[in-house]
Order: structure tokens, then C-alpha cells, then sequence
DNA sequence: ATTTCAATTAAGCATTCACTTAAGTATTTT
DNA sequence: AAAATACTTAAGTGAATGCTTAATTGAAAT
């Protein structure tokens, strides 16, 4: 059935490497899918359903522009992810910093 | 096979919501199996292989204390995808600035 | 009107995933 | 030594995932 049913979930849309590929393209601005699918070795479709599944997460948005699709970039829903994340950068930083402060009296 | 085939990348061991509440509970101390399963409603095998997942990743340590197997948060490699969406933090957040821009122009 | 181009949807397939129950491995208690 | 405890590993299952090719949809050019 293919990438038909989506889970909608953002973590989910970001584990798949191709996505995330995708994502960074479209940081030079809003492309058509053809262009987009160009530096990827797998098919048009392939594409076309990874697009699906970042449209589903509000990841990207798409406008017709006569018979192309331009997709664009909205990293807004990846707050979600930074959110949960930050809370353990926390916890590495302070480690670091204990890290910082035994060097520092080892000197 | 269950979960033997770890595929060991960090974007797919922090997409299933199960590992993440697993590092979210690690978050108050170092926890044996038993007590970390405690909060879910499946089975132990299951967490057993989702910390199997966690830790081929890196994202906890494991150590024997007595017939206990005592797991702890190692939240460092967060880092790769912290790195990886705080290129996209910049976007959102020059967003927001241009709308608080646009807002004080209002005012 | 018909062909062409851009892209999606449909259908099918192999692999991976998250889970289960059953069996095995250590360690500790009795 | 035997039983109990804590956990893992094995084996199997249904559902989801990522891909493919074929068939559609829709707009543009001929």
C-alpha cells in the first residue's frame, strides 16, 4: 500500500535519512519535485511518498504552479523535536562543564 | 528475530515513543530493568530490547550489579541531532523575528 | 483534440519493526 | 544443590516501512 498511511508523527518523519536529505535541500529555497528527486537514486514516486509523509507532519507545504508541485520548508513542527532534545543538552552540557573543571584543577 | 537487527543510527532509535519515555524516566538516575519497566504496559523482553537499541547507539550504558542489570543515560550522541535541527532553529527563529518585526512596525 | 510533461496514486513486494511467549543464562538466596 | 530472582535471547507473528512498476490525474504545448 505504500506510504499510504503516514503516522503523522514528527520523530517518525525525521528518522528516514532520505527525509531528512530532503529537508536540507529544501534550505535553498522551494524547489518542483523533479528537481528535488534529482540527487536521489531511487524513483520519482519514492519521492513523491517521502513528500507525502512530510506534508503529513507539516514539514513542507506544496503550491501548484502549473503543472509543477513546488515544495517548501517549514521547520516549525521541528521545535518539537529541539523541545525534547534541549532537555537533555542540558544534561550533556553540565557534563562537559564537570569535564571543563577537572581539567582545570588537573592543570 | 525481534529487535537483534538494531540498525544503530539515532534518528531511528529516538523515533519509536517507548525509547524516548525509557530516556525521559532515565533522566531522574541510573534504574535496573525491572523498575524502568514498571511505568509500560508491555512486556519485559520488550523493554529488554528496546534498551538493547538504546545502548547500540549509545544512548545508555549498561552495568551489572549483582543479578541487576543497571542502565544509565548517556545523553551525548543528542548531540547529532541536536546539531542536525538547530540548523533549522536559525530558520524558525528569523521567522518569528521578521513576525515580531512585522509586529512592532504595527504598533 | 492529442501528445507531452510533472507529479501523484495504486498495487504489490521484501524487509524491518515492535511485540508476544517460551526457553536460556547468571546470580543470589535458601 | 535447589529454588527463586533478574534479565536476556530465541522464535514467531502481524503490521508498518520503503521501495518498485504500472496506471492516473492534471495542466501545457503542439
Amino acid at each position: 500500500m505504500g506510504r499510504t498511511t503516514a503516522s503523522a508523527d514528527i520523530f517518525q518523519a525525521i528518522a528516514d535519512p532520505t527525509r531528512r536529505a530532503i529537508l536540507d535541500q529544501l534550505q535553498q529555497g522551494e524547489q518542483p519535485v523533479k528537481q528535488l528527486a534529482e540527487p536521489f537514486a531511487i524513483s520519482l514516486p519514492a519521492i513523491s511518498q517521502h513528500l507525502h509523509v512530510l506534508c503529513d507532519v507539516g514539514l513542507v507545504t506544496q503550491q501548484r504552479s502549473g503543472r509543477q508541485r513546488i515544495y517548501r520548508l517549514n521547520p516549525a513542527p521541528l521545535k518539537q523535536v529541539s523541545d525534547w532534545v534541549s532537555q537533555y543538552e542540558q544534561f550533556w552540557k553540565t557534563k562537559l562543564d564537570a569535564l571543563g573543571d577537572y581539567l582545570e584543577e588537573q592543570s
